[in-house]
DNA sequence: TATGAATGAGGGTTCATTCAT
DNA sequence: TATGAATGAACCCTCATTCAT
């Protein structure tokens, strides 16, 4: 692994480990081993590392929501896979999830960089199918962000209660808030 | 004001402008117009303040969300009771709202005090409402946690999307809002 | 002595010992006796102490000029006076004259310093009297600047050569060089 | 142009424009365009870089300073020259000019650099030059070295003011100075 | 109780220097 | 010889905290 990696892992790492307002940069040169000058040769300063943390979580996440998307299969089908990659995505990579999800919402991150677009651009995949399943009068008429948001924050909601353990996510949950954010946005 | 709620509210400002990342103390003295010496007299360290902000905006929070509720209602109006008043807490008070949701599960914020009673408990009053609702058959079998988040998550993820100006939130949405996040737990 | 007092004594020695490129924030703290964020308090940054230093020798070295300067002492008598008071200037202050010397000409000193009025405006006597003993046809026709230059530079000059121990100014050097000094711009 | 002489030049230049108290090896490298590990073939630290330009300049001053001197001429003749050599090189080369005379007194370059001698001894001329002045009864008994200082303060002098266009130096005003210097030190 | 000058540990950052290529 | 990524000591500066007033 390059320097640059080491770098942005062991920053992703302190974050999730004590929030970001803790993280300092002699945590990150222990943690990456790499020297205290090191950093300067990839970043400028800590917000860029930041940034470049977020940025490429973002595109972790852009590549796994759209895996195994069957771009012919039904309304409910697609709506299904893009919901459970989410979920998926957030079981299996806690960190990035976490990380993403704080700070898309707070003043650190630069609205560019909020607004970035998802790899394959998976925002507009989820809501073009909002519109088609309003169209066909399957989906209940409403904006369609605000559908995007409700859909998107049932998922991020049931993550940060998993990962505070407060409930196993298994099969049958998984099942259960699958079917729970699909009723939610019928008509 | 008391010079300890000028410095509490001067540090809930403050978060929700730069972050917690980016508060110092001296820009809560500056923010407070108090000395530099005088917090000391409140508080021993920073993170008694953010905690002392964290636990007042939840006690506030919790006055709210019982706010008109009639325990002899029916099942539905007592859910959409509950649902509203959360919703409008965080339209009307969005600095609290944001600092108890960003805070909730980030590692600043001790486990005690993330899992400590609202006043009047109304994390009971929700619970129960749903294991009241599963008995009669009328609310979908599943952990009442997970339940309780899923139906938490919604009004969180819809008023961060509303913040930052997405959509606007008057009459309709709220009803859409509302009518969703009930269907999404039905049976 | 106050703090700030403190501060820029110790500055100004640092820069007459080891140069104004090897003064340190530590060694200035060590040798003030103040800790080191103490500076902050009365400076924002090195330059600010170092332009503060600039200021206060040339408000120093502009009251030493026109001491005992009598304004209507013959022109031979006054140029004289003028002339001894920054000799003995350099002499009795080694570190401010040189600071002076040397930096009023570099790039470190912005150039409204440099240009700054001397207490008492010193430099106006000078130039006037340049002015007046050409109209009396005593002192050459030339630009009064330059001759203004000219005499100083020989000051400047002669101390450079004493510091270093090259000879030493009693009496009668100095009288030599008041005279040569008074010769070198006679008609 | 050999790296030595690029790495040289571009240090030259850089204290020239910024003062060597903000000369760093980047500015150097990034400047001299050689790569950072390159100087080190040629010197092992900043200061014998530096030294090493003194030096040069020194010699290259050297050089100047005896430039078409007679040793048959005049005293009045050869004293016009080497003053005419002095000030003609500093108008030529201000960079190498203002680096000497600053540095030369200052605790940056070693005492035995400063009393290197120059390049066809050019000091020892100007000192014999004073002395037979002297047995000839036309130059005023001093102490050679002050009078030495004292006609190359002068022109040092006049320079510096010439360099921040405090006044033009025409043949006009060097007639003048020559002049001057003269006057200032005959009986 | 209220203050703010003083503090120094630790923050981010620079920079001379090394060394594998 | 020439390079530049990597290094870490030391830089300037910030900031939570203390204490005399």
């Amino acid at each position: 692994m390059s320097k640059k990696q080491d770098i942005m892992a062991a920053t992703l790492d302190l974050i999730h480990e004590e929030g970001l307002q803790s993280v300092t940069f002699s945590k990150i040169f222990k943690k990456a081993n790499v020297g205290s000058g090191t950093i300067y040769n990839y970043f400028s300063n800590k917000e860029e590392i930041v940034n470049a943390v977020y940025k490429e979580a973002r595109m972790h996440m852009g590549e796994h929501l759209l895996q195994g998307y069957d771009p012919f299969a039904s309304l409910y089908e697609r709506f299904k896979c893009l919901q459970l990659n989410r979920l998926t995505f957030g079981i299996l990579y806690p960190k990035e999830f976490l990380f993403i999800d704080n700070f898309s919402f707070s003043p650190y991150i630069s609205p560019e960089l909020r607004n970035m677009d998802d790899l394959h651009n998976s925002r507009e995949v989820i809501l073009s199918l909002i519109v088609e399943g309003q169209k066909q009068g399957i989906i209940k008429e409403m904006d369609s962000h605000l559908c995007h948001q409700l859909i998107h924050g049932i998922i991020s909601s049931i993550l940060k209660g998993y990962y505070v353990e407060k409930y196993p996510l298994n099969e049958t949950q998984i099942q259960q808030i699958l079917e729970a954010s699909w009723k939610s946005i019928l008509v």
